[in-house]
DNA sequence: TTGACATATACCGATAACGGCATATGATTT
DNA sequence: AAATCATATGCCGTTATCGGTATATGTCAA
């Protein structure tokens, strides 16, 4: 067995930071693919395509045909997963928690050296 | 060139199930590899070994040795990044703009079969 | 219809993930 | 010291990724 599939999960989908440069880029409305290849320096025009292919087939990503382009945008509500995952974990979000952690970390590793 | 390494980035850490699975079960505390295995019925121990292995690499678990076990929990502030990348989309969130993107998807299809 | 533009797809080599199983390391008890 | 318990690590085969380059599909204009 390999790694799960881009395809299969909005959380496979976002791992790949180039896709997550394609969905910041739509995040002010549509673009082509041309245009998001110009916006993201360094992406090939077949790169760009892959990623979009893989974005829409999680439904993060949808498609409007306009001429000879087309347009994408995005599809937020399919990152709800994502963000309800998340959700579970706010309560352990804070600051002094995180100092707590901190603090017993180094008190482990205090009582290691002994 | 292959996929980013899971152990690149919490991103690519929380994609796999299995790995998001384990950080719920920790979400009510401290827990041991053993208590771990026990709770998440049909993974190996060396399995959830492993996986730990990754999540403490990106520091989304912290581990404590306590005798010949070892506690781990969510160091639940290192998902901030992927919380803030989430933050960017929330203003496309609503249930109205969804609709309306459906709307415009069949428009698009109608006229395509025209 | 021919040519230019816009986008998608196919093939390639390289890399690394994943699960399974065996085994190594490490700590405790008797 | 030996046996036991708890966890980590190593090796293997399978599979899917990723970028690159070339090319196919599709759409419009002259």
């Amino acid at each position: 067995m390999s790694r799960a599939a881009t395809t299969s999960d909005a959380f496979n989908a976002i791992a790949e930071s180039s896709r997550r440069d394609i969905l910041d880029a739509l995040i002010g409305g549509e673009l082509s693919v041309n245009e998001l290849v110009e916006q993201l320096q360094a992406m090939s025009q077949p790169q760009v395509s892959k990623h979009l292919g893989v974005l829409k087939t999680v439904d993060l990503v949808r498609c409007r045909t306009a001429g000879r382009r087309r347009l994408y945008r995005v599809n937020a509500p399919a990152l709800k997963p994502v963000n309800d995952w998340l959700a579970g974990f706010e309560s352990l979000w804070s600051e002094r928690l995180d100092r707590l952690d901190d603090y017993l970390t180094d008190l482990q590793q205090e009582e290691h050296k002994s």
